[in-house]
DNA sequence: TAATTTACTTTCGAATTGCAAGTAAAATGT
DNA sequence: ACATTTTACTTGCAATTCGAAAGTAAATTA
């Protein structure tokens, strides 16, 4: 007989092991990935992220930036030698996700009418 | 001198025409994608969606379901010949996923710890 | 050093999530 | 045919999260 059921890998925090419900647990929601994207396109700081179209609430930004720091996807480093203003840039497991972004991208502009590339790389 | 400031997109409920966004507006939470994984592993009946590893809550499965079908990405048919039950089934919009599927589960696999492929195709 | 800009935090009502229980139709067993 | 089981949901509700607006403190600029 078993003991009290857990969920799946309550050790972990996870639902599963399985990789896309992993990244999901990271990335899946309305904000994240968009985020990334504006990180992609060379923006780094804070106002660059509020102001761009979709208009991410400024509350909901901080909440996304820190986690992508805390999963290594981001990080905070000095604007310039010895500055004190910090900017976002990607981590090497930040840029890997240009695939997924590519392919996001690919799939909008094929299926979703009236989709277009909006904002330039700066 | 401008009219009262109404959001980017009022009229098509978007945020922006970003391609992203706008696949983010149907695809990004924590539980559309996975239905989609498993959809593409060919599962097709509710129960089956419901029993995988994340164990998916059935409200949310029932929104989820009704989500993709709406946006063209499943549709609902027999079962089989005649059958009253219905299955659900990946259109080609859903389809054209599977690259978006592809790159999350090579990032996932690549950058998070302990992920595993644990589905099997049926 | 005063004014402005930047990078946030706080507040709070509304919407969404997720667990549990309930239900009706379809399929299966006898 | 009839009872039982399975499937595919819906409902109710507490808890979490979202999002609009306002507030604040530090850094930058004038």
């Amino acid at each position: 007989m078993k003991g009290k059921s857990l969920p799946p890998n309550s050790d972990t925090g996870r639902r599963s092991p399985c990789p896309v419900s992993c990244s999901l647990d990271i990335l899946g929601d309305r904000w994240t990935l968009l985020v990334i994207r504006d990180l992609m396109l060379g923006r780094s700081r804070f106002k660059e992220f509020a102001t761009s179209p979709e208009g991410i609430p400024t509350n909901i930004l901080s909440d996304r930036l820190e986690r992508l720091v805390q999963h290594g996807i981001a990080e905070k480093v000095p604007a310039s030698e010895g500055a004190k203003r910090q900017i976002y840039r990607l981590t090497d497991k930040g840029l890997a996700l240009k695939p997924v972004l590519r392919a996001i991208t690919r799939w909008g502009l094929r299926w979703e009418e009236g989709t277009r590339i909006g904002l330039e790389p700066m």
